[in-house]
DNA sequence: TAATCCTGTAATCAATAGGTTACGTTCGTG
DNA sequence: CACGAACGTAACCTATTGATTACAGGATTA
């Protein structure tokens, strides 16, 4: 969804605050999908998997908390409501079974747009909503960003130092790195004739990742001039 | 039952409005620390750290955004907006500028309640995206919604502080936290390089959360950048 | 095959970072 | 205003890390 339109399920069944609701959002950057039932609206919502539900509460089908409740069964995105009742215990009803909003209508389009923006800013602040910056090669796993390392499913401790480096190469991974390169890169640039620094980490990090270490799989040596993840 | 209670911040300069959500609050359970002004309102959300703001936007020396944004320099903190302007520009500002709700003077107890629940719900969202917000590993379990932490079957307590240090891993567990991140989180911006606080409360929670604090299952170190909650 | 260069590993030691205890102060509650 | 809980601070001790030295293996070349 980053470069993409963001997507919103209408759940309404009166036509024209239906086609409201269409050219508002999409013109605001939505991509808009419909459906005018209860039902329907719940099978929408788990093809579309949408980054956003607007609900209407008076539905001619279900009721509309049951609506909240069978999307939250299997997912926390956010539901919008749009409601005609204006009584304080229908608004507690619906935000108690998991609704993030709840506006009366008649309501205004840039209002909605805002909250909009602020169910989206909540929705995308959950981690497993972003990328992970893992890399995988044979048993070996890496994240850089969790910075966590598992060789099959063990996981392995490593030093700042140790990890700085194995990051270089990760997000080299294939390249050839010079002696030169890494040691700027990792012990900064008043060490970059300190070699045998790099030859002496290289070999604890063979040590904790490598199944032999005398014969490395992916963190080979590339003699005279340097070393290399293989991919 | 409860560890303990969640604390909110009032910013409201109406004697009568901040009695009644005194008294409404605080029966429903919070910790209620009050501000009759937009400067003392944001020391107050500075000092006291609280899990929730009620801002009022017509204060007298502040403009109720200007609060919003200058919280939000520093805190995700959920932020909700109690105002007697409806002028639709008026909510669309409040929200942009980072407000998570805006509720409309009148507004009824019961909604304001219901919607603090929610913006709690989200503030504590976990990342398995855990529907009740329960989190568990090992014989560890946390309930950030209703602040209780066991230990097997045995409650533990935590003061303030440790909730919110364990709080945070929970919050991001898995991943390494590193010293700067929790103090400004935990103890505030101003306390970013009071790492030895950060080694005690750790040491205090590990004696209540591990079985051989000297051997930790859940609470890792990870040396020279931070600490992290196996998952 | 001897010499040389590049590389890998083990062991040591100092510096830094982390853990724990104890104690004084503050703050909220009854 | 007295009590206990929570917090901040200092001091001390332990563990981890990183730099460094020394030495061993292996390949290339004369």
């Amino acid at each position: 969804m980053a470069n993409l339109k963001p997507t919103v399920v209408v759940i309404e069944d009166d036509p024209p605050i239906r086609r409201f609701l269409r050219t508002g959002l999409s013109t605001h950057g939505f991509t808009v999908y419909e459906a005018d039932s209860g039902r329907q609206g719940i099978i929408e919502a788990g093809i579309r998997k949408p980054d956003l539900i607007i609900l209407d509460l008076g539905l001619p089908d279900v009721d509309g908390v049951e609506v909240i409740k069978t999307v939250r069964e299997w997912s926390a995105m956010p539901i919008i409501i749009l409601s005609a009742r204006s009584a304080e215990q229908s608004k507690i009803e619906a935000l108690d079974a998991g609704a993030d909003d709840y506006l009366t209508k008649p309501f205004g389009l840039g209002e909605l747009l805002a909250r909009t923006r602020v169910a989206l800013r909540h929705w995308l602040r959950t981690p497993e909503q972003n990328p992970t910056g893992e890399f995988t090669t044979g048993n070996l796993r890496v994240d850089l960003i969790n910075r966590w390392v598992h060789v099959g499913d063990q996981e392995v401790h490593l030093t700042p130092i140790q990890f700085r480096l194995l990051s270089m190469l990760v997000q080299n991974a294939g390249k050839v790195l010079t002696h030169h390169q890494i040691l700027k890169d990792v012990w900064g640039p008043s060490h970059t004739e300190s070699s045998h620094y790099l030859r002496i980490y290289m070999s604890q990090l063979r040590q904790k990742l490598e199944e032999d270490p005398t014969q490395p799989k992916y963190l080979l040596t590339e003699s005279g001039v340097g070393y290399r993840l293989k991919v």
